[in-house]
DNA sequence: AGGTGGACCCGAACGC
DNA sequence: TGCGTTCGGGTCCACC
């Protein structure tokens, strides 16, 4: 499930691919990808456009043209963007678009479940559509433990659900969420704004490290997850309590529990994680 | 207004 | 063995 580590990682990974390149073919193969747009418009107003920049906002993959317009691709659950050299295209019936950029080669989007999505924006409403959908980059200046403060203050939700409301923090899903508040040390059904400034203070830094930690490892592959060259990250097997029911925890060798948070599977330390401060 | 739960989608894992 | 059922995941939307 790519999550911000797994998108940063295909991002420095097709930025050196796609940088100055030209989108010389647009195919796309299934309408929900584009949906409401129809594929072929879609198709059409990226077909010719020269890449300036690739970059990343949340989970979201920001590709940048020179005339100022934006592709912005989200893999939700299995999304995969592979490059592929010329002549290396296989048959594939989980792709659902193929760019083929001025040097030969091809970007194949592959999704089993179609649940991704290409969206295009332009410059000038670049601001409006992050702005309604994502709070603070994680990784840069303006995620302070103030902002983040200001954000739960008030709210009564689990903090874990809080955690991965995207306008709280930009880029956690279930893996660096649970990560995140065991580095911590918060329980995953605390009341979000009963966090003491400490604390708050704390799962900042916590969501900063677990997040550093899975682009580290270039993500995690579960299941799907592969990089543009098809290679497996290697956080799954770092991961300190995602996925590890009854296994010891790394801090204090209690077993981990599994719980259900906001329909979401949730692994925590019940030790180390207390209902009380 | 904030919180919750269903819809979307489909393969894998599970249960009988 | 073969079938049907459940699950999960991110985001949006309807509803409370």
């Amino acid at each position: 499930m790519p999550e911000l580590p797994e998108v940063e990682t295909v991002r420095s990974s097709l930025a050196p691919v796609l940088t100055g390149r030209r989108f010389d073919a647009v195919e796309i193969l299934d309408l929900r990808l584009t949906r409401p747009e129809p594929p072929e418009a879609v198709a059409a107003a990226l077909r010719g456009e020269r890449v300036s920049r690739v970059g990343r906002r949340g989970k979201y993959l920001v590709v940048e043209f020179e005339s100022g317009l934006h592709l912005l691709v989200h893999l939700r659950m299995t999304g995969t963007l592979l490059h592929l050299p010329p002549g290396t295209s296989s048959a594939d019936p989980y792709r659902r678009a193929v760019v083929t950029l001025d040097d030969g080669s091809d970007i194949a989007y592959r999704d089993v479940r179609r649940f991704g999505t290409w969206q295009l924006v332009a410059a000038n409403q670049l601001d409006a559509f992050w702005n309604g959908r994502l709070g603070p980059e994680p990784l840069g200046r303006t995620f302070t433990s103030r902002r983040l403060a200001r954000a739960l203050a008030g709210r009564r939700a689990p903090i874990k659900s809080a955690v991965l409301d995207q306008r709280t923090v930009a880029g956690l899903g279930n893996i660096y969420a649970d990560e995140a508040l065991w580095r911590a040390r918060i329980h995953p059904l605390r009341p979000s704004g009963d966090l003491t400034a400490e604390e708050v203070a704390r799962l900042r830094r916590a969501v900063k490290a677990a997040l550093v930690a899975g682009i580290d490892k270039q993500g995690a592959t579960l299941r799907d997850y592969r990089d543009p060259r098809g290679a497996p990250g290697r956080m799954q097997e770092a991961l300190r309590v995602y996925g590890r029911t009854g296994q010891p925890c790394p801090r204090c060798t209690w077993p981990v529990e599994k719980i259900q948070v906001g329909g979401r599977g949730t692994w925590y330390c019940p030790r180390c994680q207390k209902r009380q401060p």
